[in-house]
DNA sequence: ATAATTTAGGCAATCGATTGCAATTGCAAA
DNA sequence: TTTGCAATTGCAATCGATTGCCTAAATTAT
């Protein structure tokens, strides 16, 4: 390969002998200019192939128009709707998308985190690691004065925006649902305590069945099914107790709710007259098994859209604004798994 | 927000009475330092909470440790796949990845390309867009010497790295596996054909087909039925015929073979015993559907290593190399919906 | 003790674009 | 004809880190 040097500002300067500066606002459309000037660089420009040199840019603007993202998997529906509502946005705003993966480890997410800082991205959003740890690395951001945007797994006590879904809301609903459709001892899966949102889940749950009038019992609630063999192996204790519970919420996730369905058919027992089921999150797959799953809608490409819009509202009046937590309101999509009226 | 300064290698020089070229050297673990000199300033740099700046530093190396990735979309279960991968990689190395989606639009491709080129990132790597259009923005991305790496849709023309599956071989040998179970007459729903990827699949199928003294028969090939919906239509079509088939190969994806699933379902026909189905991708769905579908894994995360192994190797020694195809072997998963033996 | 090296650290240019300020030119008003 | 002002353009500093070259001090060899 011929290493030939990109063409600079200071190459056109020097073929249409002009200085640099005024290459610059013609390229910037700066208004210090005269219009033919303008005109003829522009053309000589296209001529010798020129293309900014970005780095160069930023640091002398001292702004780097790039919003980092850090989440645990890419590859998750979830996530990966996230990024692609996100991308919608900062696209249209001319932001790059600088993307980490923790892998739901807290030792990476801190890596991911500094190399963000390091290159002085504008903002940073984040959903943080199961694996937890200190939130020192998002102190930083904020001393920084980067934006930090928190979504979905949030740390509570850092003062940033917040963008979750109403857990418990919809844990009560899919609750309330469930008592609606005549089950009467409703079983709940939960996720690791140590984040927020499963505890907000199990709340919801608790509270839509002490306002129907039903005893909360310890146990009905199974700790730490999240996966489709957790759930799988939950349903099997769950369906051997004396008085098995005719209802299996899967707070944690569909794959969770899906263990429950192999299961529960594995042992001949009928969905949903004898068991009825419900979901989180309305993974693609839950309209297709069968029976279909009832479930959660998260909005995910919305949620991506509205991290998007907040962050770029921010920067424009960015001082004295309250850091307010966005709730969106998540929907609960009933299917067959839950339907016995 | 007070907009405190951010630290530099100059605040720490001043304040310990040394010049910014000797930090520069301490950071950067450079041997023509004192060591005790170094601890110093390391200690005293992480005490002034001190950051790199990366801008500053890519700007003097001449070099942006990144990668540009610029995807149809990025919540595509495969696509998402191949940057879970790669991130894997790149990371490693020190190595950001930023992120585009065309959305399938080439406009879109062209201006992802461009603001990757202007980042001056080290590489870039695409799959292009459903929609096509002149490939002169790849071609500028090789004249400026960055590395371009193409995978799954590809510019044939262009001299590049190209990381595909081999989908000729992975649709021949579903074919082969259909005749194997005693299928007869096997159709084809085809992808857009200005694609590659889907030539090459149904060129597969056509080959499979002759190898084993089938007839190739026009009328058992169905253009551009790449959706759920549009594989359901297409399925109509075929079993309306007054000799159907008895097997469907659906080979755009696996959201084509569940629209025969249902289709042929809601007619009344058994899958596998009247009609095999067999999909393209290995979707995580396919597992769960009744009957589960066969299909072809493409090993999107393991893609996704290779292209990020690819670009490093290809760093190292980056003069007389011959830009090749690194081929990933598909591999046939047969499920229940084609099991009839 | 003196010369020859080695080591540590400073100076200043550089990467490429931006921007405040100064300088020049042209044109209109007085 | 002279002054004033606006419109253009140039000059040079700047963003923060890196690095080739040079110097001074310290170490070793002779």
């Amino acid at each position: 390969m011929k290493p030939q040097k990109r063409t600079t500002i200071y190459d056109i300067a020097q073929k249409l002998n002009l200085a640099a500066s005024s290459v610059s606002r013609a390229l910037s459309n700066s208004d210090k200019i005269n219009a033919e000037t303008k005109a003829l660089v522009l053309k000589t420009a296209a001529e010798m192939n020129y293309q900014q040199n970005a780095m160069a840019s930023n640091l002398r603007k001292g702004n780097n128009p790039t919003i980092g993202v850090v989440v645990p998997r890419i590859n998750q529906y979830f996530f990966s709707n996230i990024i692609a509502g996100l991308e919608e946005v900062t696209f249209k705003k001319g932001y790059n998308l600088v993307i980490c993966q923790s892998n739901e480890l807290h030792a990476r997410e801190v890596e991911g985190v500094n190399a963000l800082v390091n290159q002085h991205v504008s903002g940073i959003v984040i959903s943080i690691a199961a694996e937890q740890g200190s939130s020192n690395h998002l102190q930083q951001v904020l001393d920084r004065n980067i934006q930090l945007i928190q979504f979905d797994r949030v740390v509570e006590e850092l003062e940033t925006f917040k963008v979750v879904n109403d857990n418990y809301k919809a844990a009560y609903e899919a609750t309330k649902h469930l008592i609606e459709q005549g089950y009467r001892r409703i079983a709940l899966l939960e996720g690791p305590q140590e984040l927020h949102i499963f505890r907000e889940r199990k709340e919801g749950y608790i509270a839509a069945l002490k306002d129907q009038g039903f005893p909360v019992l310890e146990e009905l609630m199974y700790a730490n099914a999240w996966t489709k063999e957790l759930g799988a192996l939950a349903t099997v204790k769950l369906l051997e107790m004396v008085s098995p519970p005719d209802a299996i919420f899967a707070s944690t996730s569909d794959f969770a709710a899906l263990g429950v369905l192999e299961a529960a058919t594995a042992k001949g027992i009928r969905i949903p007259e004898e068991l009825g089921v419900c979901g989180y999150s309305n993974e693609p797959f839950t309209e297709i098994t069968s029976p279909s799953i009832t479930t959660i809608d998260q909005f995910s490409v919305e949620m991506g859209k509205t991290i998007g819009n907040l962050h770029f509202q921010e920067m424009e009046n960015s001082d004295a604004v309250i850091k307010k937590t966005v709730n969106i309101k998540p929907k609960l999509i009933v299917r067959k798994s839950s339907q016995r009226l």
